[in-house]
DNA sequence: TTTTGTGAATTGCTTCACAGCA
DNA sequence: TGCTGTGAAGCAATTCACAAAA
């Protein structure tokens, strides 16, 4: 359960296959797994997931693997979603509407509180998420963001709104951004962000076909 | 403009990347860019940029830089993403319709020609892509791919479901697989397959937050 | 000059292999 | 025996630094 400064990055994406795994195999009323198995559920190596997991702590023991509703509640806590994280989203397009609806998000602990969006004619609207949340105008964001104590914001606006949405937010105390807008956002350093781009996913796939032989 | 077999998987994540913001400056009316302005943008290192872009030709010039529109053709030829690519997808919940509404795909040469779901309550549903399609039922998936010869798949469909729409897609003939379902899928090798899971992205920030100091 | 392309050095990540424990 | 945790080894990616080009 330690949080080392110095762990790479790539063991900390491994975490949430390993705690989405390990969920898996709770739900088949498995006690205990060992590396070998959870590694080879994941195609890894049962070396990496050992030393992945050490650089947190010790939750497994010799002879027996690792104890899987134990490991799930250390994995929880070390990501930091043992408790629910209230988010916010700016951008109710239909990517917005999608994610204020994903299940995906409240399964794993987040849940939209809010929604901003400079449309007038969306303003007001009523969106069916884990709770039923209102369209709110952009200027209300700062006051919403202090009331509720939010720390993490969704950026789902057109590209060149999304560096002047983030400013917003970060100006207004949030310690975290996801943004699915294709630009890199520049932010102060205390604030974290992470960036899906969507298509870049599908470049990755054309590329990697480009090299397949076709049948 | 070459195609070497090992070029690092990072390298050519980055290459989208550069492409995004080649584009950026050829909007801007550049003719030419450094490896440090570009990298600059992307908060990458100017040794990093050209040595990406060296594993795949020369593009550069001494003294001057890179070519920005000529780079971006060489650039999208290797992605291949200079032709359309025709693209399908599978479940048609949330994402899904935000998915194939969704802008990015088609000005990154990706289009959304077909969907399909297993609820009889939606087939025959227009659904306003680039294209105007109709959600179509999942037996109608062979005949489709076949016809059209499409070689992506984009699978939208609960967790539960996505290893068997996989299989069948590979069975079918398709090349790709763009997944949003939190699992790791298993086909065949000769099929590319990459995946995003969009709780994971939240993990991280979570992770991260927890490392911060929170005034 | 400026800036590329690239071998060499370095850093970081993964795999190996085994001591130690149940 | 079966399996973890970990130093050491091996491999991969990044950064350095400079010769060559315009």
């Amino acid at each position: 359960m330690a949080k080392p400064e110095n762990t790479p990055a790539p063991a900390v994406r491994r975490l949430s296959l390993y705690l989405r795994q390990l969920e898996t195999f709770h739900a088949a009323d498995r006690r205990t797994v060992s590396s070998k198995q959870l590694g080879e559920a994941l195609s890894l190596s049962d070396a990496q997931v050992r030393k992945d997991l050490a650089y947190f702590g010790q939750f497994g023991q010799s002879g027996i693997g690792y104890p899987v509703p134990e490991l799930i509640a250390s994995v929880r806590q070390i990501l930091g979603t043992d408790k629910v994280t209230s988010v916010l989203l700016v951008g109710v397009g239909n990517l917005g509407r999608a994610l204020v609806s994903y299940r995906g998000f409240a399964e794993r602990g987040f849940e939209i509180v809010a929604a901003f969006d400079n449309d007038p004619a969306k303003i007001g609207e009523s969106l069916n998420g884990a709770a039923r949340i209102q369209i709110q105008p952009l200027s209300a964001l700062e006051k919403v963001i202090r009331v509720h104590s939010i720390r993490v914001g969704v950026v789902t606006v057109p590209a060149p709104a999304a560096q002047a949405v983030a400013d917003r937010l970060v100006e207004a105390g949030i310690r975290g951004i996801l943004s699915f807008a294709p630009v890199r956002l520049r932010v102060e350093g205390n604030v974290a962000v992470a960036s899906v781009d969507l298509a870049v996913n599908l470049e990755q796939l054309s590329f990697q076909l480009t090299g397949l032989a076709d049948p």
